[in-house]
DNA sequence: TATTTAGTTCATTTATTACTGAACTAAATG
DNA sequence: CATTTAGTTCAGTAATAAATGAACTAAATA
């Protein structure tokens, strides 16, 4: 097993982790490991050992996530795949996403719940309190990295 | 079917997304959408009309990511379970563990990608370089919090 | 227009994960 | 000290998700 090899599946195990097809994260450990943006199909269906339809699937899922990106080479009738410029944004947005469900859980939740003075029902409510402020605070921080990288490039 | 009976799916489902088990998630749901305290493994089995094995196997997963709280009333031998208090820091902790985690990971697939001034090198050291602003970040964020909060409850 | 290329789709297989229920432990009660 | 209570453990089963591979499409080439 080469050094790369131990990466990818490394990666794998981690989106497996998370509940993500660990297809994917080798997809994503190849791509991140590669010294190339012109990364085919072929590539990653030989390297990773996986069939067409399992290497498509994903492909499919990760562009869907906007975590990688499809280019084409004029002349050639192939697609290649590199990892999404975007993505960094795309990764907090979806951290960003999974606190706006999960406090709209929460209010529907103490809803239901009618002892509106009970402990539970004053401790949830201030964990809504913080994820809001979190709703609130997460864009400032996005700003703040936007203008300190608009000085640096210009 | 109920209100609450209900809402227990959707959050079971919502758990089911992120690659939790859905058990675990209607216990969540139980607890938020609950007007007590006071909620007994025999309560949640009842409610949510689970084996004794799924229930106690599922307490103990949200235990150890510290999301519900066990607690005892003298002169009972049974045991209760609530929302943990502590389970809005411990949410943001395992999304900085998964930022950080995260950040490793592409360290170390830049570490293999030999060149070093390809386009996808330059790109991935830029997400690096936005996953350690976060990490910097957040905690001031956390803080930001508990300040506001200190002032309110004093 | 026949053939090759590049990839998709989807039914089946395989692997993984979660749930059940019965047997068990340990502490409390009669 | 036998029994009940409260929950744990774990082998077997059920449910779910992912990977395979063959048949397919659609575009490009010969």
């Amino acid at each position: 097993m080469t050094q790369q090899e131990k990466y990818i599946e490394e990666v794998g195990l981690f989106y497996e982790k998370y509940g993500l097809p660990k297809m994917a994260g080798r997809i994503l450990g190849y791509l991140i490991s590669s010294n190339t943006d012109n990364n085919s199909f072929d590539d990653l269906k030989n390297t990773l050992k996986a069939s067409k339809g399992s290497i498509s699937g994903n492909i499919k899922l990760l562009l869907s996530q906007n975590m990688i990106d499809k280019h084409m080479i004029s002349g050639d009738r192939k697609s290649y795949y590199k990892i999404a410029i975007n993505s960094l944004e795309k990764l907090l947005e979806a951290k960003e996403k999974s606190i706006t469900e999960f406090k709209l859980i929460l209010e529907k939740g103490i809803d239901i719940n009618t002892n509106k003075d009970g402990v539970s029902h004053k401790e949830i409510s201030e964990i809504i309190d913080y994820y809001k402020f979190l709703e609130r605070e997460i864009p400032k921080l996005k700003n703040k990295w936007k203008q300190k990288n608009v000085t640096k490039t210009k």
